[in-house]
DNA sequence: GCCAACGTTGGC
DNA sequence: GCCAACGTTGGC
């Protein structure tokens, strides 16, 4: 026996993982996600090590994703999403004309990758950043944390949870469905 | 528009 | 390996 999957830092088997992506929605919104061919991207142009790390080393298809709008009015989280590939290499790094065209990066040994991201539904409302720092428990989100400027990242999934009841609550605190 | 926080670069 | 300079992110 000995040394266990969790251990080596490899996932159990079925083993469920939260993520959050970030993006500015007037470069690329929710909304657009939703209306993209297969509701999918390929979440291109990531030029972190630490997130390009979560893609192409941790992310599995089906782990699920809070879609989150940065430099917005509120920024906020307002859907939900998942990963929709396995990793590979982006290819806009090694496309000249793009603006994340990286000519150090080697073809043969691809410095930056990505994984599909694929919209599942929006949010009943937005929950801001506001309201995640404010909340009890949201506030240990990394996203709420001061400095953070991963694009990528981890997050527990009982957060994913809280955060989906709350936006099917209103921001008034009653059941949004009722 | 401002500015704090942070990652990267490059001189030494 | 250190660290100052610089560019970017992103809340406000």
């Amino acid at each position: 026996m000995g040394v266990t999957a969790e251990a080596r830092g490899e996932r159990e088997a079925g083993e469920r993982r939260c993520w959050l992506v970030k993006s500015e929605p007037t470069t690329f919104s929710f909304d657009a996600l939703l209306a993209a061919d297969e509701r999918t991207t390929p979440w291109d142009g990531v030029r972190n090590y630490q997130a390009r790390n979560f893609m192409r080393d941790e992310m599995r298809v089906g782990d699920a994703v809070i879609f989150y709008h940065s430099n917005a009015t509120p920024p906020g989280a307002v859907g939900l999403a998942e990963v929709a590939s396995p990793p590979r290499p982006d290819p806009t790094q090694f496309d000249e004309g793009s603006r994340y065209a990286d000519p150090t990066s080697d073809p043969a040994d691809p410095r930056w990758f990505l994984v599909d991201v694929r919209a599942v539904r929006a949010l009943p409302r937005m929950v801001t950043l506001q309201e995640i720092k404010a909340h009890p428990e949201l506030n240990e989100m990394l996203v709420a944390r001061r400095g953070n400027r991963l694009s990528v990242m981890p997050v527990a999934c009982a957060h994913l949870d809280v955060l989906v009841a709350l936006a099917e609550r209103g921001d008034d605190g009653r059941d949004a469905a009722a």
